[in-house]
DNA sequence: GATTAATTGTTCCAAATGGAACAATTAATC
DNA sequence: GATTAATTGTTCCATTTGGAACAATTAATC
């Protein structure tokens, strides 16, 4: 965000609050509601993931492209994080060494080399999952079965509209 | 936010597909849609705030912040923003250069010093909300008026909650 | 009321970040 | 097919970032 991060955790009362407030008078309600939410899911999963395993998100997020997508180039990922390609090519030689994944030439273009997860990379990706999943349901739970679906609609239609 | 960020942006038609396809398959289907919405209705925005207004994220939130709340300790927006507070120090100084706000020494607290928005400051906020508010009309047209009702409701339930 | 603990804002510094230039390769255009 | 343009992954470098230590001040505890 770097981010239009906005948490509530605060001990003193005044900004939780005051905070509040923002919520209701502020003039991009959705947005800024959005924004808060996904930081309150992500921020701290990340946080966890740095702390136990030494993945930053950038590192994670290879991994977890390459978890859903058998094979890779680096600008693959660049495209689908909207990470600069500098930053991937950081991430891959890390993840190479920790061997997370593997990288062979492409036989098809020279300029191009393929990425793969390793054995090791689905074992941390599956350890790493859960974690976000766990996150989630703290949030979530806020909201019944019927409300749950609903969120489920709604982003399927926000996701899937192709806005610019 | 840095990020968990996704953007579809992507001139590739294999990787569009894929991305969509990421979308279904994956195991966090809330957070992962969540964040990625976040981040399309944010990222473009602050990339035009610091190309035409030169402020970051970090000072555009003090701003924010600052409009909303006529006087805040630091402390408070590091609360707030959940921004270490030396990020927030610096983003003041260069704040108050700009005559975006001022800043006053508590006389109740000698630690804390109070700031306040200039009109400048507010003027510039005036004129940055109209691009959150189109960038998320471009995002949120996607539903019908109805299914914004929906939505309102479900954030306001979500973000109201006080989980962890 | 003295001593210890906690809080605020700042400075320092090592690490992360991302834009720009670059060589290697492939695609497009003439 | 030669020449120009575009693409990929990397390196370089200036800027940003955030943790840790710090002085100044206030709160808590004895």
């Amino acid at each position: 965000m770097p981010e239009h991060r906005l948490t509530s955790v605060s001990t003193r009362n005044r900004n939780e609050r005051e905070l509040a407030a923002i919520f209701e008078r502020n003039e991009v309600r959705d947005t800024f509601r959005i924004s808060y939410l996904a930081n309150r899911l992500v921020v701290p999963v990340y946080e966890d993931i740095k702390r136990e395993f030494g993945l930053n998100r950038g590192e994670y997020l290879l991994l977890f492209c390459l978890s859903h997508i058998e094979e890779l180039t680096s600008q693959d990922v660049a495209d689908m994080t909207g990470r600069p390609r500098n930053s991937i090519s950081r991430a891959v030689h890390r993840m190479l060494e920790d061997g997370y994944l593997t990288r062979s030439p492409d036989p098809a273009d020279g300029r191009q080399a393929l990425l793969r997860i390793t054995y090791e990379g689905q074992e941390l990706h599956r350890q790493i999952v859960p974690r976000f999943l766990v996150r989630e349901e703290q949030i979530l739970c806020a909201l019944d079965s019927d409300e749950r679906r609903q969120l489920d609609r709604l982003l399927a239609k926000l996701v899937g509209s192709n806005a610019p």
